[in-house]
RNA sequence: UGGGCCGUCGCCAAGCGGUAAGGCACCGGAUUUUGAUUCCGGCAUUCCCAGGUUCGAAUCCUGGCGGCCCAGCCA
């Protein structure tokens, strides 16, 4: 019995079908992972890569890296950039094979040619408007433009002069010539190249005709040698035309095209189009703002490369609604940073604790191990004073039932240090609790008291060493689980806590964390280090420990 | 109401005619100087429903029901 989940899944069955067959050889499978460059990745990319890369790396074939970049007034070379970085810190190796589907503008080209020689395509002169009503409906069929059955050489003489830039924008395409009164829409002339005037970034202004998404991916697929096309299941609907394409066009080799369902992470959004306007309206920072989905997002709030793929890992690869929990994700993150991230303290509600049975001038260095069961990561000095820091949180004048940290009179370890009792409560005019004077008990460093039990264990902050720094609470971006199906603009559904921030106190070693750098800091959660504001000493909670009081106390 | 696809625990998911894996979540309980981690135990007599085939059905057949996707010169 495995504890964990199968690793095969439908797409490997086949592929294991495929070898066992002889369709392809043992180790040549080859698959793409072939992103658009018009913004960046995020969770459900990471699905595909870890699919695309995973199963190119477990059959000993090859996986390329292929920008599918046929609509140059949407992408920006910033977006290929952040792409390539985001594929390489997920841990994936594309090798030699970077590829743009622009590399293939001339071998595309000379493919739309053979298809109107063929009979195959036609320039058509309808307008976009035009072909939309011509095109018909779901239950009604099209009918033919009155262009349909213009002659090979005068579709030649159209699409030639098309490329050499005698026609506006939009006032010609090409199409192919399939079937108007097709059920499936796709197959009812689609569109394979339109004029747009957009410098690419890629090719700058070598064209003025660019091929639209189905012409050039399934043959850009083919000029690759690909195996298995493997995308998303929208395009289940589009694999009629894929298999069209690459049958009447001379190639040399024969892909498949596979569908999977992409992945809906639960209280999050991952359309391009509306982490684009998170982004643009400013409700988040930046693309890797850590409330963001993205990987760049994922990344900057301190989640390992390790977690994320053990998350595509564990969600699976089917066909029916792949509807994740964020609590799957959480788990993930857990999991990798518990075993590997030092432990530190950090108060994030300051309430001042002053011992009186401490000097003034007592400065006493505890050397505290950074993992609890992990000596490779060594230990550290940490400073205690007579005057700490405390969380708010951690003392209670009235406290609930079961509770048990500070209480005035009452006794609690802090961590890694002494024992000490809460000996008086300082108010202010308002009745807020200001400060604590408190006293240790000396016998119980590294021992428990032999007379009593002291249940409650809190972390601290030497308030003379301690250092200031602001750390970022960051919480689900949505109240709601599926912000897309709900009424109404997805923005009404933004979770207004989605980020707090505290400024709280750090222990010393924590002033000079590396950015990036990631914590457990103790009873609170993993933390790390900005990368954003290397100058400023900020922590982002990547997520929080699991917490079995909260619901405790939550229930009461 | 055209076409395509999907329905196994709250979420994900194995299963591929021989009698329901696993993970997350949840609920106990043990250990613990993190209310963490770890550990141990519980958690689908039933697989959307109804018929049928079979010695035997989540798996095969038929008919329903429910969900998702498609009418860009986006990908």
């Amino acid at each position: 019995m495995s504890h964990e989940p199968s690793k095969t899944n439908f797409i490997r069955q086949i592929i294991d079908a495929d070898i066992a067959s002889g369709r392809i050889a043992a180790g040549g499978v080859r698959t793409r992972f072939p992103p658009e460059p018009n913004g960046y990745l995020h969770i459900g990319h990471a699905k595909s890569i870890c699919l695309n890369f995973g199963i190119a790396r477990d059959y000993g074939g090859q996986c390329n890296l292929r920008f599918d970049d046929t609509n140059p007034a949407k992408e920006d070379p910033e977006f290929v950039a952040a792409i390539e970085a985001d594929v390489r810190w997920l841990g994936f190796d594309w090798g030699d094979h970077l590829y743009f589907a622009s590399d293939y503008f001339e071998a595309l080209y000379a493919c739309a040619e053979e298809l109107i020689a063929k009979g195959l395509a036609y320039v058509d002169d309808l307008s976009a408007e035009a072909i939309r009503e011509y095109r018909g409906t779901l239950t009604e069929a099209g009918r033919a433009s009155p262009w349909r059955e213009r002659s090979v050489a005068e579709n030649l003489d159209l699409f030639r002069r098309m490329r050499a830039g005698e026609f506006d924008d939009g006032a010609r395409v090409l199409r192919a010539k399939i079937d108007m009164a097709a059920a499936n829409i796709n197959l009812r002339d689609p569109t394979l190249y339109r004029i747009r005037r957009a410098e690419h970034h890629q090719t700058g202004n070598a064209w003025c005709i660019y091929p639209m998404y189905d012409f050039a991916h399934a043959l850009s697929d083919a000029f690759e040698g690909i195996t298995h096309s493997i995308c998303t299941l929208e395009f289940e609907d589009h694999r009629p035309l894929y298999d069209w394409l690459v049958e009447h066009v001379t190639l040399a080799s024969r892909p498949r095209q596979y569908e999977f369902s992409r992945l809906t992470l639960q209280y999050a959004v991952t359309s391009k189009r509306r982490l684009t306007r998170l982004v643009n309206e400013g409700i988040v920072d930046a693309w890797d703002d850590p409330r963001m989905p993205t990987i760049a997002g994922l990344r900057r709030r301190g989640c390992t490369p390790a977690a994320i793929r053990a998350f595509c890992e564990r969600i699976g690869v089917t066909k029916s609604d792949n509807l994740v929990e964020m609590e799957l994700l959480d788990a993930c993150i857990r999991e990798d940073l518990d075993a590997t991230a030092p432990r530190a303290m950090a108060v994030l509600r300051p309430l001042k604790v002053v011992l009186g049975n401490v000097a003034e001038d007592h400065v006493e260095y505890l050397a505290l191990p950074n993992h609890p069961k992990d000596e490779a990561l060594g230990e550290r000095q940490v400073p205690f004073t007579r005057e700490l820091w405390i969380d708010r949180e951690d003392f209670a004048e009235h406290p609930p039932k079961g509770f048990k940290r500070l209480v005035p009179g009452g006794e609690v370890r802090l961590r890694g240090a002494y024992v000490i009792r809460c000996d008086e409560v300082v108010h202010d005019a308002d009745g807020e609790v200001i400060e604590l004077r408190a006293s240790i008990d000396a016998s119980t460093l590294g021992a428990n008291p032999s007379d009593r039990k002291v249940k409650g264990v809190i972390h601290w902050v030497s308030a003379r060493f301690g250092v200031p720094a602001e750390i970022r609470l960051y919480d689900r971006l949505f109240n709601v689980p599926f912000p897309d199906r709900e009424e109404g603009d997805f923005l009404a559904f933004i979770n207004p806590a989605s980020l707090a921030i505290a400024q709280g106190v750090v222990e010393p070693v924590l002033a000079a964390a590396d950015v990036g750098a990631r914590f457990q800091f103790e009873r609170e959660g993993y933390f790390c280090r900005d990368a954003r504001e290397p100058a400023r000493l900020v922590f982002n909670r990547t997520v929080g420990l699991r917490d079995a009081w909260s619901k405790v106390a939550g229930r009461t």
